[in-house]
DNA sequence: GAATATACGGAGATCGCCTCCGTTTTGGCG
DNA sequence: CGCCAAAACGGAGGCGATCTCCGTATATTC
């Protein structure tokens, strides 16, 4: 999602998917049997996903959620049984996108080639993604390692991340004293300061100042 | 405030003090007499700061308004008459601050002394007083450049960094394609990040990294 | 010690979050 | 089929936050 088109198919479409956040404030256990959800609940969570799709890109990850229910034609009890928290939602919306920055990390750590360029391209690709709505660098940042629902896809970014950071710092193109989650974390940075800032290479310019500054001197 | 201590007297305690933010949703016209503010009024104001202090310390910038005048013991109305918009309370807060880094900047510009050393000096001040209450850093990125009453602050703090900026870059210290605006920006950022972060040298840290990225090459 | 401008307060309208539970739909099975 | 239990739905409603409106109280002025 997010910055591809609106996928409304899910990758596990019969299998699977509600998983409460458990992390959060709502106490009720997992849904331990994953059987496929029944016809009427995959129609429901589709919608919900392409309406907060809208929602958000319009009004940002703050929008209210009572409305992304009223634009998919839903109760707003429908919602919060697919999505328990704000953080399940966005996590759903992004999860595409995570899975991409994954396989961009394989594809360029696999393939020769400069492995500084490949951190910027990497960091770069990171960077549209989390502009992808007004307010997600922000709920990315803040999910990291809370434990939240939204941290999964953190780890996962993460863990994508590392594989082009310590490939670079083998390389001694990166300093020694910048770890993973600082690269993470100004590479948000970026994207926050860049997310209200029409200027179209933004990113870019702010990415390659940090990373700048990451470098060995 | 914020780092200093809640000095509850306003610096023209006797003079001016609402000025409605107008660039916002309130339509309301200016109060144009500025004709000294009536006792109780400014006792009234004066707790609406302190108490606004103390729950955006612990609870950061949007926590909730009601909570304040209940905890400066006034009513809901009271609240926002004298500051329109959570902006103006922030802006209000903040201003002290904003003072001191404005005199900050002219200390280091006067004094003889290593640009650079000075331009890491200020920036860091600056990290400090955007850490003053979680949300700080959002709230002035936001601000900056959107007529806001908070944008008053923004704007001069602006003026004090670009004294410190514009000597740095001047002996040479500073990449040419970096502008004042992205400097402070990118602190401001620093301050995001480290505003969740219990080390206490991370504001240091964070700005080290990115500070090397804005040197020449 | 009025008169008047000024300021106060809090009830209440509105909106967003989230839950609870009566109702509806689905999918399997005889 | 038609029935039934499980699964899912929906929206009313409680709660808390924002912000306004206006009747009341209080300072200042003469």
């Amino acid at each position: 999602m997010a910055t591809t088109k609106p996928e409304v198919t899910e990758p596990g479409s019969g299998r699977v998917a509600v998983r409460g956040a458990d992390g959060g404030a709502h106490g009720s256990a997992d849904r331990s049997a994953d059987r496929p959800l029944r016809a009427d609940a995959r129609r429901n969570r589709a919608r919900l996903l392409e309406a907060a799709h809208a929602v958000f890109r319009e009004r940002g990850t703050d929008a209210s959620l009572d409305e992304v229910a009223r634009r998919a034609g839903v109760g707003a009890g429908t919602l919060y049984r697919h999505f328990p928290t704000r953080d399940d939602l966005v996590e759903a919306l992004v999860r595409a996108d995570v899975d991409q920055l994954a396989q961009l990390s394989r594809d360029l750590t696999a393939a020769p080639g400069d492995p500084d360029a490949a951190l910027r391209t990497w960091l770069l690709a990171f960077v549209r993604h989390a502009m992808a709505f007004r307010g997600l660098a922000e709920a990315l940042v803040a999910a990291a390692g809370s434990g939240t629902c939204l941290d999964r896809a953190c780890h996962d970014t993460e863990v994508a991340a590392a594989a082009v950071v310590e490939r670079a710092r083998a390389a001694g193109r990166l300093r020694p004293d910048a770890s993973v989650q600082d690269t993470l974390n100004l590479a948000a940075a970026v994207a926050w300061l860049a997310e209200r800032d029409d200027d179209p290479d933004a990113p870019a310019r702010l990415l390659d100042l940090v990373l700048d500054g990451l470098r060995p001197s």
